[in-house]
DNA sequence: GAGTGGTCTAGACCACCTC
DNA sequence: AGGTGGTCTAGACCACTCT
């Protein structure tokens, strides 16, 4: 049974849910099942309670386990592992942190050329306009689970030249932001659609596979849009989720 | 200065989050700046520093306050921090309004009987409880576009008796509404899925055509989760679409 | 009554940031 | 160098749940 790694600089909560979350995928607990108590967990990790605690808190975040006051933490749908429509972030920017499942995105292509009429369209820009375009594959676990393809003014695109994006080490939404281009307003359409020819190559699935499909527009504070991206993703792999909270007005 | 009523049931770390709460309305703390730190407020209010942190991690969770890695909590920026979501008017409500198209809606079934298992995961209630459940289909132009089933706990289920709703004449959210239930959090998730054979004679379709699905848990202020609903939308008719923006707070 | 999580204390060491 | 939050320990008392 791994233990804690004394030496190692990660942090001790964030290996017990490491190996709390393995246990899981293992299906050494069921799902609905109780994990351990909090106690039994600092016994069996020689942890304190404190940093138990912090560990469910991070397992519930990542709503693999639920947490019921006074009767303990319970296994929840694994496959319930989603990647959260971030609505400040970019839809779909990598969780890898806090899922312990592998990301790997590909870059596929990416330069300058005459943006397809549905992309000229999105970023208010006449139609046969040149822009900067990033077409990405990202996997799970090896598992090919979306494709998309960004499109973006030619002058946003420059700025990404050189940087670590366009090798698939960060992500879009990170670069943007480094050159001062932040989300201020965001519209995203959702359908199903049946895998189109090539996007279903890429995924490995079978031309028809039903397939989720987002277009998403950003805009910065301007009302400028500055991204327009259409996704295909498979949603028998990644969950997408969209967490909304009314909140206090200061 | 307020401090903490040692005698209150209330938890220092909530009496200390509405203290710090309403020093951010009263704009003792402006926006962008930092609150007092950790240590500070220990000092100030004689508490430990896991009490103090647990008020910051609640306070972080209002969006409230951001916290810096190093630096301190910072009052956010309601402008570029905080986001209108949509989706908490309910996912398939708003485009009746908006669009000039006839909606129909057709009520199929409504009454209590025992909720399906993740109905009863979703709303935490014991696996054979028994809920309220709502089945409809709803049309665009004489078209069917939509098929859902809401389940409820009981109680919240009996007050729609003897409402429009079940006539198809009210939004369920309109009925909820009215006897005081309004969605605080909402949390949706959305899939690509081939039609199952029932959905699909409901919607018109061949089985196995591509549908969204959206599984969706409403939760009131206190956290109570007071309706689930699993829909299957065509979205070739019918558009969904997540808007985000950031709000305009003078 | 035994077990659980909720809350709380009073310390500690560290990496990192700002000065 | 001093301050900050990140992490961690080893306890404690309580209200509630389960049996």
């Amino acid at each position: 049974m791994g233990g804690i790694a004394r030496e190692s600089p990660e942090p001790y909560y964030q290996q017990l849910a490491r190996i709390i979350e393995q246990d899981i995928r293992d299906g050494k607990y069921a799902v609905g099942e109780r994990i351990p108590s909090e106690t039994e967990l600092c016994r069996l990790y020689d942890l304190s309670r404190s940093t138990v605690r912090e560990t469910l808190r991070a397992l519930e975040q990542q709503h693999l386990v639920k947490m019921v006051p006074r009767r303990g933490a319970y296994v929840s749908n694994p496959r319930t592992e989603s990647w959260t429509l971030q609505v400040t972030q970019g839809f779909l920017e990598t969780q890898s942190r806090s899922s312990g499942r592998a990301i790997v995105t590909r870059v596929l292509r990416w330069g300058v050329e005459s943006l397809p009429e549905l992309a000229a369209n999105a970023l208010d820009l006449p139609v046969g306009s040149s822009g900067f375009h990033l077409e990405r594959i990202r996997s799970m676990d090896g598992q090919p689970a979306l494709h998309s393809i960004n499109w973006m003014p030619e002058d946003v695109g420059s700025h990404l030249i050189g940087k670590r994006v366009l090798e698939g080490q960060q992500s879009l939404n990170e670069a943007l932001s480094a050159s001062g281009l932040t989300v201020h307003a965001a519209r995203r359409e959702v359908a199903a659609v049946a895998a189109p020819r090539e996007v279903a190559h890429y995924l490995d699935l079978k031309e028809g596979s039903p397939l989720l499909r987002i277009d998403s527009v950003s805009r910065d504070a301007s009302g400028r849009a500055f991204d327009f991206y259409r996704s295909h993703v498979r949603s028998d792999i990644v969950t997408i989720s969209v967490d909304a909270e009314a909140r206090a007005v200061p």
